[in-house]
DNA sequence: CTCATCAGGGTACGCCGTACTCAATTATGT
DNA sequence: ACATAATTGAGTACGGCGTACCCTGATGAG
């Protein structure tokens, strides 16, 4: 995704760091953002511009963002938007620590009440996060583990499930494991939802579509665990995210439990 | 991802079905691929064009399978390939499916011992599958939910948490939350390796060249929890998988106790 | 043998990210 | 006040992508 061009040389022509990108979106998310003081003045701001891109990726997804279709968006010319962010990577980085902002301010650092509490409100604000902007999924995370709003985040986290009682990398892993999950069930929605958009078929007529296929393969015998399964497993009606997060603080409970117990 | 044309009409030409996309994939998935009768023998196969689009997605990744390099690969012009595949999605579709019966192939159908061993053995070798393609990752798997492969799979893991005692939907729900968990932990993987290859930063540049910032923020009190974490807490020392999988069982224990007790 | 049928490949179009160039603008030093 | 150095923003161009369209040949049924 980086190298697209072919010719080479994606930083060279930064004189102001020869380390590359990821030390210039660093720069860009702490940064202070000081103008030189010679020259005109730009007419755009990053704020704007990262907005504006979160804007079109939530009403068309990631795919209609361009820098020639974020431009226009804005007035600009297309390489105006290159004085103000180093490439379209560290674009989406900002995207990310931008949007990944929006549930602290609801919330603060108030005091938790209840690591269980804590559990289930994390996971469902990461769920509803990746909802709201399904194109998060696509952007590589693990870049910008250390924007401002990611931290403020992990300190909001760490508060909730200090009281477990266990050791720190515990602490962390359970955050991976809550997160790694609302991800995963995200991700299915988010696919079912792509899947559903690109074909223009609906959730029904899919599953109608795949019915004939499905029969045959049921009908050969194969498969008779599947072919005994009730019309309602596959169902809408449960909800597989409050299933799977009740099990895994039970799971947490068991550990907890565990440790309180020697 | 599906319109890039802007003229229209993606499925005019195809005189075969005027459904679109997902029925011409359904029907390569399970279709018998007989030939007509009249005309030149093709050249080339499905298969083959599969599997060498899988060889090069695994070896640099899913950003390298353009149909271009896909038909130089193989000695081909590039636009015969759509006398094999109605288009790039219907290719990736098929990838999946075709990597998705790998571990059948070695495990079979064999008699479950003990749910939890089943469990287990299902996060081990999906998460096995992710690691050896990480490309996977990549594609839009609601698509092709109906893929022989991923019938048998299925069929496969229910076979083993049978036991479990549980209704039908909540079966299948046990499957999406160990897959969510797992899906999670390898996106969280496979970017941290893109992130690296794509930066040209090893894993511990990578933090070096954070610290500054991170101190700084540490430094400012505004995240006392962090600041208090032990040094190895985000240790590569500590496995997230194993943590997060042994709590996901002990959360299903939970229930099935409490099921029995009843 | 004829010819309908079908495989294969070339060309072209509209997208994409972005390197490079250059005129216009502006704050500072004199 | 003016000259100057710095900076902006727009234009152009290049190499990539998926794929629509069209033409060339090979094939086997009648």
């Amino acid at each position: 995704m980086k190298k697209t061009t072919g010719t080479g040389d994606t930083s060279g022509t930064n004189a102001t760091s020869g380390s590359g990108d990821i030390g210039r979106s660093l720069e860009l998310l702490w940064g202070t953002g000081d103008r030189p003081s010679r020259g005109p003045k730009p007419g755009l701001t990053l704020d704007r511009i990262v907005a504006t891109a979160v804007g079109i990726a939530d009403a068309e997804g990631m795919d209609a963002v361009s820098m020639r279709r974020l431009s226009t968006e804005l007035g600009t010319g297309t390489m105006s938007l290159y004085r103000y962010v180093p490439g379209k990577a560290e674009l989406l980085d900002l995207m990310l620590d931008r949007v990944q902002g929006e549930p602290l301010d609801a919330v603060g650092t108030r005091e938790p009440v209840d690591w269980r509490a804590a559990v289930e409100s994390m996971a469902r604000t990461h769920l509803g996060l990746l909802r709201r902007h399904p194109w998060l999924l696509k952007i590589n995370q693990a870049r910008t583990v250390l924007g401002p709003s990611a931290v403020r985040g992990l300190e909001v986290s760490l508060a909730g499930i200090k009281g477990m009682g266990l050791r720190d990398a515990e602490l962390i892993s359970v955050i991976i494991a809550v997160q790694s999950f609302v991800v995963g069930i995200a991700r299915m929605e988010a696919e079912s939802d792509e899947a559903a958009k690109e074909t223009g078929l609906s959730h029904e007529d899919f599953w109608d579509g795949q019915r004939p296929y499905l029969e045959r393969a049921m009908a050969s015998g194969e498969f008779p665990l599947m072919a005994a399964l009730s019309e309602d497993a596959f169902s809408t009606g449960f909800d597989h995210f409050e299933f799977g997060l009740r099990r895994l603080i039970d799971g947490f409970e068991t550990l907890v439990a565990e440790r309180a117990g020697e």
